[in-house]
DNA sequence: CTATGTGCAAATCCTTTGCATCAAC
DNA sequence: GTTGATGCAAAGGATTTGCACATAG
């Protein structure tokens, strides 16, 4: 278990996930602390990302298309990726909806689950009205 | 739309993927059809499996880690990624739990929710009893 | 004959890593 | 002063793509 030491673009990093609703790829964290820290790099941001998702201050959404997503919100919760315009939104569905997925597919499998991750598609609600 | 023309390459593609309970990787569907076809490239199995998924004939499963994996198994169904040797199982949910979930999140959602993806985490029975 | 598919290799995209230097403790 | 963090650039892995040739219809 490595010892954390604090660092100024970390604590960036951490802030700027944790006021926004986006759910930005790593390129797009790195290009709004890069306003803050011009120098840093590509790859700090990265590691950072990755970090503060081991420690279980951020999530990293995996999707098909593109780079992965990382979000601060970090109770169990859903995603929406909109199919026409890539945006990815939150979906509010109850934990106690979520947990009991996760004990439905336990009672299921012959093994043990723990835990699990969906990805929602469909439309967002700017682009449903565009499509009128 | 474009037409389609048989080839032998992407027929054994599927037949391979037809009759395995595996979810292979791109790469390892390669080593299979390169048995039977030795000249053929990774480039070809690539287009030819995500032109199954495209026409609903496979299906992608996007994984954290590693590469995507490719199931022929083409109703709505789960998977779980054992964490601990990396294998990819179905879960045998009905098809209206999985229906139902969709229907939940789509009366959730402000805007369309059409379908889901989801990866259950866990630990699979071999892995469960080498721990004991 | 024409359109689609193939094999090959190069290119692309996203992400990780090695290393010298810098900052935290 | 020790250890972890950074910046840079290079390496890495997975996937896609351009192109000339082969093959299905």
């Amino acid at each position: 278990m490595a010892n954390l030491k604090y660092s100024r673009q970390r604590a960036s990093i951490k802030e700027y996930l944790a006021g926004t609703v986006e759910h930005p790829t790593a390129d797009t964290v790195y290009m709004h602390v890069k306003e803050e820290f011009p120098n840093i790099s590509l790859g700090t941001v990265y590691r950072n990302l990755n970090l503060l998702a081991d420690i279980g201050d951020a999530v990293k959404i995996t999707t098909p298309d593109g780079g992965d997503r990382f979000d601060g919100r970090t109770e169990p919760h859903y995603h929406v990726v909109c199919c026409s315009c890539g945006k990815v939104e939150d979906l509010e569905m109850s934990s106690e909806e979520i947990a009991s997925i996760n004990n439905a597919a336990d009672s299921i499998f012959d093994g043990k689950v723990t835990s699990h991750t969906t990805l929602f598609y469909g439309t967002c609600k700017d682009c449903l009205e565009k499509e009128k």
